[in-house]
DNA sequence: AATCGCCTTGAAAAGGTTTTCTTGAAAAGG
DNA sequence: CCTTTTCAAGAAAACCTTTTCAAGGCGATT
């Protein structure tokens, strides 16, 4: 069997309390017990059960993430960030992925309830009343990543959507394009969809090039979806020289309809992503997008998380992280 | 504060055994007072104390998954599957991700440890003596994941790696090829480095273009390295028309190396990478690949180590999977 | 009518740790 | 040398659940 702080206890002849306290207060025990204590635990390969610690402690050390994707490739790096904060912090991370399914979130909630994690970063989603509701009935603290709500006080940390979306077509712009096209999220069940289109709005008006307004097809987080509006977009609006689409994946859907066309990206096209996944750097044209610091969000959402599991609160509530133009291939003057 | 099965007791005017009992033997417990008990969990929203639960039973139910690197896109099918295998046998998973370093795997190993996972698999990486015993003295059972051990005696779920790589290598001499290159994995440090040489070396000899025996050359899992060495690759052996790549991140670095020296893919050299992963369909242009279930490896890899946390055995030690060549746009008869 | 047995229920122990309370001993102060 | 303070360390309670054991009540059987 397992070793307890008894047998611990029973080899080092001392109490259990004894034990206990060497592993949590050193400096309060005697010097020749401790190292015989230390001794034994080495001895038996001791590790306290953390059943019977998170008993008193009402604490699993545990938070969960929720993400609606796993085979997106944004959430890699997000992952990354987060697992690195956590063993910072001294926290175990639990991944679950929704596959985008209400009410396989909803069970990986009850899960994550019944687990006790001590808190939760909810990225990417729509946070539903639902949700919502559900998280508060559960006394489960929660903070939002890479989306918002704006019904409800929800700590949150992502990228200035609009702006980042707007620095993108500025960018198009600059490069002489006058006709361009985007490839955006569904507004429904998306929250960065609107912003983005926004920022492209914007954008578009500043330079006076209002007639481009109506040149958007959207999609759903696949490429093929991407394609098939790629081909759309092109068959009503054959004129199009440069696409802003709101996702990495979203480009290369673009540009394999570009390329299954014959047209040239950047020769005839100009495309431009969003996220700067690894993959941009990887892809044939390499691709210029808005790149998100996956990683750093991942971290930062943690810490924050911690923040709020430990003090109840959190100093500031909704946290921009910076988005940053990288410049590569898949776009060229006009 | 949390309700507890006290709480219920009170509410529902009956001992605590009474409300334990209609959660876990209902038909034991007279309707008059399982449905008063009943209403006081759900106005309560009572949810049993895991910690308290895990005490008794000794058991977590939770798995632990450990994989190498999760920015590779490999490892993202095979969550799916493990997720959704533990969906089915009402587990949780614990996805640590150990960017290939000895410490942080072994820590992550402590970490389930204290966790008390009930199993932990084990992805991709080779099975050290300081891993082994380490899981063994911590009595956790474990099941390895595309990879295995011929010093222990350990479950396992991989493909044919030998068989696999064969398939593919005796694609491309059907091709019509005859100076074939390899991109392969370093020796020392990975499982299906060996078998997928022997592969290639098996389907070269049986052709009779041992010549190409020397023809290899090595990267460690990165695009970056794959590009580097197919530059290697191909100053040493100009004359090669078709590379043998044991992973698709791999086969885009040579295409991207191969692009950016003017040459064409597959007009005038043919590649094929290895594992199908999502990515493989997206490129530019598609990748002619052998293909790897992922997510049924993930699913069996979890169900397996069910088998072997519950019966203390496995019916098969070392299961293979069934790989599948996918012939696409980057290979072409010569 | 009495006994047996079954069903339902409550009391209590067990599971492993932390922490409070208590006690005994040693150190410090007069 | 005696009293007070400080410190180390053990005993026991608490955390929340499941499960065993015991008991009470009731119907059925003889």
């Amino acid at each position: 069997m397992k070793p307890t702080i008894r047998d611990v206890a029973k080899m080092a002849e001392v109490s259990i309390s004894t034990v206990s306290r060497v592993m949590n207060a050193p400096e309060s025990v005697v010097e020749s017990k401790r190292v015989r204590v230390l001794e034994a635990i080495e001895k038996l390969q001791y590790q306290p059960n953390s059943f019977a610690r998170g008993l008193i402690y009402k604490k699993s050390f545990t938070l969960g993430l929720l993400i609606p994707d796993i085979e997106n490739f944004y959430y890699t790096g997000i992952i990354r960030g987060m697992q690195d904060a956590c063993i910072k912090l001294g926290y175990s991370l639990m991944i679950c992925n929704t596959d985008r399914d209400k009410n396989r979130l909803l069970s990986y909630i009850d899960a994550f309830h019944e687990k006790q994690v001590d808190g939760i970063v909810f990225a990417s989603d729509v946070m539903f009343p639902e949700y919502y509701e559900k998280l508060v009935r559960c006394r489960i603290p929660f903070v939002l990543l890479s989306t918002h709500s704006d019904e409800y006080e929800v700590p949150s940390v992502e990228v200035d959507d609009e702006e980042a979306a707007y620095d993108a077509v500025k960018f198009l712009i600059e490069l002489g394009h006058r006709d361009i096209g985007m490839i955006g999220f569904n507004h429904e069940n998306s929250i960065s969809g609107p912003p983005r289109y926004q920022g492209f709005i914007r954008a578009l008006n500043e330079a006076g090039l209002e007639h481009n307004v109506e040149k958007i097809r959207c999609a759903t987080h696949r490429f093929e979806h991407a394609y098939h509006a790629a081909h759309e977009l092109f068959t009503d609006y054959p004129e199009i020289t440069a696409v802003f689409c709101v996702a990495d994946e979203f480009a290369m859907g673009v540009i394999s309809y570009l390329k299954d066309r014959s047209i040239l990206v950047p020769g005839q096209v100009s495309v431009v992503g969003f996220d700067n996944l690894r993959i941009a750097n990887m892809f044939i044209p390499k691709l210029t997008t808005v790149a998100q610091p996956m990683y750093d969000m991942g971290y930062r959402a943690a810490e924050k998380l911690h923040e709020l599991v430990t003090t109840g609160t959190v100093r500031v509530l909704r946290e921009k992280m910076e988005h940053k133009l990288i410049v590569r291939e898949s776009t060229r003057q006009r």
